[in-house]
DNA sequence: GATGAATGAGATTTCATTCAT
DNA sequence: AATGAATGAAATCTCATTCAT
């Protein structure tokens, strides 16, 4: 089967695996059911993919490797843009795209839930063997830290362009933001969809805010050095 | 068996759940190992815990019953103190809460994850019926908005007493601190402690940084009126 | 489970695998229809045998067990016989005991052809995984040259009594009646029994035939010295 | 394809599938190997044999007739012979036969285990439907008797000729070594080959002693007068 | 006729969960 | 309440066999 057949078909069986696992969640998912979802028998989807974890991972990589075409295409749109705007651009893209895909973005967080500092060598006790022996799990490594190494470069962009104030580190304030994002992300989950409130909060409202604040924490020299004054007593 | 009597037993079994669970994840838990953790057999194990999930719910239960006593806690050391105070002490409280316990954390995103917003009738499609049957997921319910709920009626309270802004909501910025808190624990679990630094940034600062900015937003003026202000763009 | 209990429970499965494999024979055979045969689930028929071949080599044990206990009653009842009744009575004891199991004749020429001299330390790429891990396998092996030994030692014991002729070579006689009774049953299962005539010969009067021929080749001293002079020419 | 190419890339397809049935045996055996074994695919061997059953018993098959050729220039050799000399140089030459090709050996084994007299119409519900649909199995059916006809013919030669006594019946002394070879065959096919003892004993004395067997039970009156007069009391 | 992909049947395994004693 | 045995559901695997191109 030439290479782009094989793909089509492989996206064909990750889309009925997505159909399946948002409809009932992993767990409840059978492999029986995904197959036949797809058109195809068992033997057939284990062929493709060889293990309920694998397909997951699998589902993982596409919506990583989802969120990252949305952040270069965010770039794109951005390029011209100061670097603030680009950054901001960047994490209400990421907040997008985790309200508009549940598993998604339930699959990213297992995912960085899971993964557990890959940097450094630490015990594997709780992977199971067919995660450790997916492909995707790999593949997941290698593009992991890229919406994050993205937006640490706009933010320099930003402050060489004079959009974002020149004494914040970027890594710091990448993984601020990211943490931002999983917060939101979070309390979005569990709640549904950001339509309805939650706690009478409209969530839309959160996400405004919480990109309100990125921007001010980015380039607001006030605010800035009000937070630098903010004692902590803690 | 006295009450008493059952109940260590059913705190000896938990212990030994948190144990496993905390080495190799839910998945990868057998409930065999667990009972022979526990020095006992599957069966008076399931006697205790009427299934795996149930269990899982019950350590869930006790996390979030801990991190209420914390709470608690935490308000009566702060009863004198201001209101601001009080909150940002209950924010580093659960964040403390959430770097001693992993296991406990993840418990409770995991829960926060499922209910998907109980208030409303939504499609309970994705809950087992283990997870419908379990006391433990009826006994959460009646505890599960206690820290939110708490943490509000500080904020009023600081505003009370004025050292909390008078125009914020209180729920919306509980949400919001509840937010930042999820976006901290998760990227903290995503590294394993808060001592390893992730892409060199030493998440203590993080956490630091996250309780100045959640004071600054209760009380500093000027912080506020800069955010009221920022243009979005969006 | 007590062991009695134990080796109850598995003698019911071994029926039930015999009325199966000889219904339908072992490609054919499925484990699910064994198990419900047995009036049990399939997994517990594997917590019993852990494989089909397992299953199948329990019954091969059973046959050459029963085959023994056969020779050893055999034994006995002509214990004040002499030795060459006691032979020729071992050689149609088996002879009958493949008439009346045809199953079990199956399973003991399978060993046999399977095992293939066990004393040499052959080349074991024929054997499948599960042979080599079956218990059974390693039981059969044990008790596998018992029927040989017991039929050359009462062969010497009517050396000793004089009934059978002093110059001939026990080991060698034994092998020799081994091969009749084989021939003799393969004939035998190619036709079904021996009641119904194969190319009009009643296979009784093959059975007697081959029986006299044993009884004048250990005792008819005319008959050995003629064999002693036959030319061979070949 | 000339009917003489394709009748060329058959044997390849058979020699290959002997090597690798002879290698590993039956069970273990897979079509891919085969196939592979063969320079072909898997499919263009199903092309030529439509299963492996059908491979099996095209094998059988040319046993058979490579056992019927050697029947054929065995009698040819000796049509000047005494029938009695003739016969047993049949039986010479099928034991030899198995001495030389374990595989066909066993294959013809098989062959006449299951066949379990087609002459008769018994229930066919241990053979597959692969058996059933094999055009080798229909061509077996043929020519399994050859070997035996001609020996019972030659037999009756033997009678004209006067060197084999007249009163014993061609078909039941057909039988009859018939036995003796296959007792013979298995005997040495559970041994590996006639050079290497089993117990001791040198199996070709085995081979020995059946054919000088053979020919007194054939020709001699003494032997013959003898085993009327055995008494069995069995 | 050749090829790679797919199918179908059934063996085997793993566990959570339940039963019988 | 404790124990060992059994169950049921689903994952996974192995191959012979078939399909589509």
């Amino acid at each position: 089967m030439k290479e782009s057949k094989k793909s089509i078909k492989e996206n064909n069986i990750i889309e009925a695996a997505e159909r399946v696992f948002d409809a009932v969640g992993f767990k409840n998912a059978k492999m029986e059911d995904i197959a036949s979802e797809a058109g195809i028998t068992k033997v057939t989807l284990y062929s493709y993919f060889q293990s309920k974890e694998n397909l997951y991972l699998a589902i993982t990589y596409r919506a990583l490797q989802t969120l990252n075409e949305r952040y270069y295409s965010c770039l794109d749109r951005n390029k011209n843009a100061k670097g603030v705007d680009s950054v901001i651009a960047l994490i209400e893209t990421f907040m997008s795209f985790c309200e508009d895909n549940f598993l998604y973005s339930e699959t990213l967080l297992d995912y960085f839930s899971m993964v557990r500092s890959t940097s450094s060598g630490q015990d594997k006790s709780k992977l199971t063997e067919a995660t450790k022996e997916s492909i995707y799990y790999l593949k997941l490594q290698d593009i992991q830290n890229l919406p994050f190494k993205l937006t640490a470069k706009e933010i320099q962009r930003g402050q060489e362009d004079g959009s974002i104030l020149s004494n914040i580190d970027p890594i710091f304030s990448t993984l601020q933001g990211w943490s931002f994002i999983i917060g939101y992300t979070k309390v979005l989950n569990a709640n549904g969809s950001n339509q309805s409130p939650l706690f009478n909060v409209n969530l839309n409202d959160l996400k405004r805010f919480n990109l309100k604040l990125a921007r001010a924490l980015l380039s607001n020299e006030v605010v800035a050095n009000e937070l630098e004054n903010v004692d902590l007593l803690v």
